[in-house]
DNA sequence: ACGAATCCCGATTGAATTTGTCGGGATTAC
DNA sequence: GTAATCCCGACAAATTCAATCGGGATTCGT
């Protein structure tokens, strides 16, 4: 299982933005410069957008910054935009499922889907910043 | 995210393999009752065998049986028997990253990792059965 | 020894998804 | 007005996934 370069280019843009905080609307050209494909990125950035996680300035001395505090902002907030919902199995959410509500492995789908949204949920960008809550 | 559907599959099989523990080896057609492709159930089984989790008796009356008691086997093993070791990111196993070993994100790949392996690793065929273990 | 029931396995195909690129349009600072 | 930016839909290439195909090898029962 493997995360989509999405989701993880996402996650170093955000990360390089919640670094530049302070410092006014960063151009898609820097953020870039983590050696992210500049056109590529723009389309990721522009779904981290509707997510309501960045706030853009257009025109000349535009760019992106944090939609909100770093604190406010989670992994689970920006691999859920950029890839959708963490969906083990459709079988999970949608119902559609051949086999009986007490299949084994539909309850094992739901287990995990919460848990790892948990996980996610709970690593704000702040507290990578800091290192902190990962051991 | 979304498992695909090699993981999927072979946690069904796995799951009626389980069940069927005490009744010698079911036959490939037998398990494809599930609902799965049977000619491509057949190749995932092949990999569950070659990762050991599965052991198979060919010719007449023969057919597939857990290798190891399903207290033994968790979801762990049969995931990444399909679909490779969990791999969030290279950038936290290959070591290419062109980032330094500081970089923020690198620790959250390998905090996601370790997490999420310690989940599917702590949930067993037979733990699922019960239903344990996932409240 | 033979036939039926099975598993084994590599090659191929088709579809879907992912990962980008391209080209031009809209907005704003200076 | 011009340069710096973001915006956006269409396109293309590469990769992965899901599945099929065709035949080979093993073993049971008789």
């Amino acid at each position: 299982m493997k995360l989509s370069t999405r989701g993880k280019y996402a996650l170093y843009a955000m990360v390089y933005l919640a670094q530049k905080a302070e410092e006014g609307p960063q151009p898609l050209r820097e953020i870039a410069q983590l050696g992210l494909p500049e056109q590529y990125l723009e389309q990721l950035l522009g779904s981290l957008r509707k997510a309501g996680l960045v706030h853009t300035v257009r025109g000349a001395q535009g760019g992106y910054q944090l939609a909100k505090a770093p604190e406010d902002i989670s992994v689970g907030h920006i691999i859920d935009a950029m890839e959708g919902p963490l969906n083990l199995s459709e079988c999970a959410t949608d119902g559609v499922c051949p086999r009986g509500g007490d299949c084994p492995s539909r309850k094992v789908w739901e287990y995990l889907t919460n848990s790892i949204n948990n996980l996610l949920y709970s690593i704000s960008l702040k507290s990578m910043l800091e290192s902190k809550e990962m051991e």
